[in-house]
DNA sequence: ACAGAAATTGTTATCGGTAACATAAAGAGC
DNA sequence: GCTCTTTATGTTACCGATAACAATTTCTGT
C-alpha cells in the first residue's frame, strides 16, 4: 500500500481510503489511485483489516450435529440471512457433547467472531465464562435454557412431549416406551423423555419404560438394533414414542419386519418433522418444528442488535405442532 | 496476553510460546502460564497471530449441500483430521450452483485458507482463474474431473452406474426408468444419468426412460413427486434407477402406496448406501461410497502437501461396491 | 478580501501476537 | 575454577491497514 501512495504521490491514508470506497476522498484521486493499485499488481490485505478493525465479518454457529436435516436447515437460514449482511459462518459440531462444545466455543471465539450462536441451553461453566468475557452477542437456538447466556429462540423439548402423549391418550394408549440415548449427553433428548414421563404421569398412565438406544447421536440404525434387542417383549407396549423421526423410523421397520401392524398393534411417534416421516409407510406422527424460521428469527434479532444495539435480551418462543401421521 | 504475562511474572514471549507448546519453555512455566490463562478467561486472538504469521490457520470447503449424510461425512473426517493440524474448516454450500460455487469461492479465498477442498470437478472458468490465481493447494472430491484444478480424491460417478445396470440386467431386468434432477445443475446426479444411459446401451437394452424429479438438489420427496405424477405408468418399467437414496427411498415408499411389490413388480435402486437404504423395507439396493474414507484421504494429502511439498498432483480413485438389498 | 464552512489529505499510534536475535541461568567436562 | 553447551527467558521490531485527530486546501457568502 506503501508502494502505491508513493506512486500517486499521497498517503497510504488516502490510498486506503480511496479502496474503501470512502466518501472523503476526491474522484480524480480514488480513479488514479486504483489504476495504480491495478497495474501495480497490489492486492488488498483482508486479514490485516480483519486485525486492525476488530472486525471479522463472521458469525460463530455451533450445531450438535451437521448430519441432521433440521440443524442443517436451521444452519441454511442462517448462512442465507447473514450473507446479505457481508457475514460469514463458521462452523463448529459438539457431537452432541458439552465438552466438546467448551473446546470448540474457545477455538470459533480466537477468531473474534461478531455474535455466537449456540445451539442447546446447556454449557459447561468453563463456556459460560468464556462467552461472558468475550462480551459477544449470543443466540442461544433449539432450546429455552433456564439461565440464558444472552437472546433465546427456541421451543421447549419438554413441554412439547405433552402434544405427543395427549394424542395417544387420547386414542386410548396406555403402557408407553421411550426410546432414546442412554447417555445424559443430548439434554434436547434428555428433556423429551422427561417431558414424556410427566405427561404420563399427569394422565395416571403406568411408567413409561425407557429403551436405551446407545449413546448420542441415536439415529436410524439405533432404533432399529434397540428393537432387535428387545425382541418379542416389544409387544407389552402400545406406543414407542421415540427422541426423533430417524429413532422412529428405525423402529417402525422393524416392528414391522417382526410381523407387528403399525399402528394397529402398537403406535409409533417421532420428533422434528423430518423428510422421511412423511414420506414413510405408514407417515410417522411427529411435532413439527420450524428449523427455518428459529434461523430466520435469530438472524432478524442479530440484525437488531448490530443496528440498534436492542440491549434487552429477547426470548422468542417457537411454537410447536402435532403432525398427525398413520402411525398412531 | 501481556496481563497473563504479568500474572505468572514472565514476558508476554514467555506466554505466547507456553501457549504454543513451544519446546523451549519450562513445563512448570507452562503449566502456570495456562492456569493462569485459563482462570483469567483469556481468549487467544488467532486474528493477530494470522496477521503476523501469514498463516490464516484456514482450509476451505464447499459442499453441494450440507443437509447429505454423506457429504456431511465427508465434512466430518476432514473436521477431525484438521484439528489436529490446529486448521479450521471454513464451510459453504454450492446448492448444487456452480455460480454460487463461483460467488463462494471469491469469499473463502478472501480469508486466505491455506487450502481450497472443492466437492465436485465441474467449474466456472472464473473458479478455474481464481483459484489458480490464489496460489493455494486444491483438492477435489466427489468426483474424477476431466481437467483437475489439483489434486483429486474421487470416484467416477458414471462407471458406479454400471454396477447397479449390470446388478438389474443380471437379474433379467430390461425396462430401466432413471429419476433424477432434470437440470443439469447437479453434475454429479448427470454423470450418473449417463452412466446408466451408456450402460443400458452397452447391454443393449431399450432406451433408458428419463423421470424427471425436479431441480437439484432431490430428495425423498421428489421421488415421491416423480411417481405420483407418472401414476400407473410406472408398471409399464421393471426398474426405478434413482439418482440417489432418498429419491429411490422416495420412489419405494410410493408405488408401495400403489399397491405394486418391490422387488417382484418391480426394482429400486439408489446411490449412496445412505442410513434409510439399510433401514428401509425392504432395504434398497444401492452403491456404497466410502464418503468418510474420502475425508481422510484428503486429509493425508494435505499433510503430505504441508509437509514436504508433494509437488505432483496425485489423483486417488476410491472404490465403489454394490450394496444388494432387498427391491431387486 | 476575508472569516467560516466544506472538502481533501496527512500524521501518529495502534490492534495482539511472534520472528529474530540477545541474554541469563543451569549443567557438563576438563 | 573456567569455558562450553544447553535450557529458559527477555527485547525489539515488526506484520498492514485504519481510527482518531490534525492540517491543509478549496469553496461560500457577504
Amino acid at each position: 500500500m506503501r508502494d502505491v501512495a508513493r506512486a500517486v504521490g499521497k498517503s497510504t491514508m488516502t490510498v486506503s481510503r480511496a479502496l474503501r470506497d470512502d466518501q472523503t476522498v476526491n474522484e480524480q484521486t480514488r480513479a488514479q489511485v486504483k489504476q495504480a493499485a491495478q497495474s501495480m499488481g497490489y492486492v488488498y490485505d483482508s486479514t490485516a483489516q480483519v486485525f486492525r478493525t476488530q472486525k471479522s465479518g463472521f458469525v460463530a454457529v455451533t450445531l450438535p450435529s451437521v448430519n441432521n436435516a433440521n440443524f442443517a436447515e436451521t444452519f441454511r437460514a442462517l448462512s442465507n440471512g447473514l450473507e446479505a449482511a457481508g457475514l460469514q459462518l463458521l462452523l463448529g459440531s459438539t457431537n452432541y457433547r458439552v465438552e466438546k462444545e467448551e473446546q470448540l466455543v474457545r477455538q470459533l471465539l480466537a477468531r473474534n467472531p461478531e455474535a455466537l450462536i449456540l445451539t442447546g441451553g446447556h454449557h459447561t461453566e468453563a463456556t459460560r465464562a468464556l462467552v461472558q468475557a468475550a462480551g459477544v452477542p449470543v443466540i442461544e437456538i433449539w432450546d429455552l435454557p433456564s439461565t440464558p447466556l444472552g437472546h433465546v429462540v427456541g421451543f421447549s423439548n419438554f413441554d412439547a412431549m405433552t402434544l405427543i402423549v395427549d394424542h395417544l391418550v387420547g386414542q386410548g394408549r396406555r403402557k408407553l416406551a421411550f426410546v432414546g440415548a442412554s447417555d445424559g449427553a443430548d439434554l434436547r433428548g434428555a428433556a423429551r423423555r422427561e417431558g414424556v414421563i410427566a405427561a404420563a404421569r399427569a394422565h395416571g398412565l403406568p411408567d413409561v419404560t425407557l429403551i436405551d438406544a446407545g449413546p448420542a447421536p441415536v439415529s436410524m440404525r439405533h432404533g432399529r438394533s434397540a428393537i432387535e434387542a428387545l425382541g418379542t417383549d416389544v409387544a407389552q407396549f402400545d406406543a414407542l414414542v421415540c427422541v426423533s423421526d430417524p429413532v422412529a423410523f428405525g423402529c417402525l421397520s422393524t416392528v414391522q419386519r417382526m410381523g407387528m401392524k403399525v399402528p394397529d398393534d402398537i403406535a409409533v411417534t417421532g420428533f422434528g418433522n423430518f423428510e422421511v416421516a412423511r414420506i414413510s409407510n405408514p407417515a410417522i406422527t411427529t411435532v413439527n418444528v420450524d428449523a427455518q424460521k428459529i434461523g430466520e428469527t435469530a438472524v432478524s434479532l442479530l440484525r437488531d442488535v448490530f443496528d440498534g444495539g436492542a440491549e434487552t435480551t429477547v426470548c422468542v418462543e417457537m411454537g410447536c405442532s402435532l403432525v398427525a401421521g398413520e402411525t398412531s
